[in-house]
DNA sequence: CATGAATGAGCTTTCATTCAT
DNA sequence: GATGAATGAAAGCTCATTCAT
């Protein structure tokens, strides 16, 4: 008995999310080189071949998880948040108040942060990045405010989301680990 | 023919720590697995052949380099400053001070600094490295003076050598970047 | 749908004798130094790569096949026919009977007797191995009988063994040779 | 100071002889592809390069050693024995006393009869071989004369040669053992 | 001449990819 | 579709050969 087309539909797409989701994880700890099809394979619980039922390559499925890795859902936050009528300090508490949260429950938030930042430091060039533009553009509204440091906004930027990076990357190696507290993270800019 | 004793053992030490050199920097880049040795040789300007002269195996000469990527010299300034009767935010104004030229001028600190923060990531537990250990000391000190924030004097650590991390890594991969400031690592700890 | 576990474990054994099979002739004739893997897959008619999914380097290969040459049968047939109530003349013609029709009909035989020989040669002690042994308790009945020569019995067990070694060797390498004579073996102990 | 040109050549010609010498054992043991250049100086006790002062290549090396290995010295002596006017049978015991004596007392001939025989097994025809061609002429008098075996001729030469093959092998191999006595080798002929 | 460090061709071994089942 | 054995291209590694000293 065939199923159904649409139960068909979903069951592909439910193993390539388990596919590039489980493989994330291993890019983003262990990197492209380091990474074999064969672990990644016993790591889903699938044959290797599966993966190239999925997937063209390693390299495609690399790529597109690194593709996928752009944090769309937070940007949008903080675009949605940077035109509110309150005080900067608010919307970085605010955004800070997220991302510790994300780090603490969400695996795939910091693999995604992990990768992120990673395929950002090979491009040699983060401050295109809209997550940072974003960022900074709060920042400057907060030194007008003459809540936050006098500094270069997108210096501060960078090392805001880098230490969001930081504590993904123990989040993803250390098991046991104290998390991030978004004081730790307002810190960072606040006078 | 043959070369002298001395000269012979000083071309091979010389050619050793060459190799050392050189390959830590491509290593703390690209890890392990994205490493090629053809592309090692070539980048040092030797046969592959060399290579295996001086080291085992590929997996030797990353083990080594790793070894070697232990900051004694960094850690023993911070023990003598540890011990000299000053307040800690003068000490740590020091290290920040010198960390922060090191990583200016010294691309061999930053490599040394990335690859053993990514072992200490890997071996899951960082709090065991002097390091980390002796910075925490002097965090101590300087909570009970009233400088420095309250919160856990590792977790503090941690931070700082996370925030030396990251400036490290992206002193690798970026060529023109703003160098980290001294006051960025001190705010982490100052109220 | 993959193939059934017994299907897929039978295969599995028989590519792995197929390999231990083909090689073990190269090995005899070429030795260790002189058997290039490329070589083996050629003649098996396997890729390189399938060798390794058997056995783990060349060395183990080699040793497993070393190892295999142990003429386990023959040792066993020897021992029966030592604990026959008959003379040591007749025994001893039923070994070179069943020697000469091997070392004619079976290459195999050559293969483990050639391969074996070596590594007994290697290990310099060729009187613990059972095969001349138990040869030359029979040698010694022999000459208790008085139809065997007045020697030294383990001298002319290795006289015995290495004649057919001789052939062995001559087996592999000659195509065209004439086949070696039971009553060459039997003249080698009779008075 | 420079030496008298009859004093250099005298040193060449004696380094040249040493390295063939030492060469000769290690490959009549090893064989050519499990023979290192590198073992083979150290072994000799000369540098590498050294080697190639004198001669082309490793191939040509174990060439020439082959070469070498042809056993003029004894073919002669049998050449001269053939003619004589006495028993086979005396002259095959010349022959097995020369052999057994050699076979004891010199290791370098063992070299060559190993080297001669494994050559000849290559080349798969062992009956072209003086040696062989000038025992089985002495045999088949022998015959004549009803003191030998009535058996191919060159079968029994084979047979006679490929027992001092055997002994010479040991005696490269085995540290101890029972030298071969020349009652057995005129046993493979006499009736 | 003699040396042994340096080289790279050619070997061994791995692993992304294919394919028969 | 799913599998994992088979493959061979490409990586790691060795060793015959060269060459500066």
């Amino acid at each position: 008995m065939p199923k159904s087309k649409e139960q068909c539909e979903r069951m592909r797409e439910d193993m390539r999310s388990k596919i590039l989701k489980e493989s994330s994880l291993y890019f983003a700890r262990n990197g492209f080189g380091d990474t074999k099809i064969s672990d990644l394979a016993k790591h889903i619980g699938i044959g290797q071949g599966t993966i190239y039922l999925y997937f063209k390559s390693k390299e495609e499925l690399f790529d597109e998880i690194r593709a996928a890795a752009d944090n769309k859902e937070e940007l949008k936050k903080i675009k949605l948040l940077k035109k509110l009528p309150v005080p900067a300090k608010i919307k970085i508490d605010k955004v800070s108040e997220e991302v510790c949260r994300l780090l603490a429950e969400d695996e795939a938030f910091c693999v995604r942060i992990t990768l992120q930042t990673q395929l950002l430091l090979e491009s040699e060039d983060m401050h295109t990045e809209e997550l940072y533009k974003e960022l900074a553009a709060i920042i400057k509204q907060g030194q007008k405010e003459k809540s936050f440091i006098k500094e270069d906004p997108m210096y501060l930027a960078d090392l805001y989301w880098g230490n969001v990076y930081l504590f993904a990357l123990k989040r993803l190696f250390v098991k046991e680990m104290s998390p991030l507290k978004k004081e730790t993270l307002n810190r960072l800019l606040e006078v």
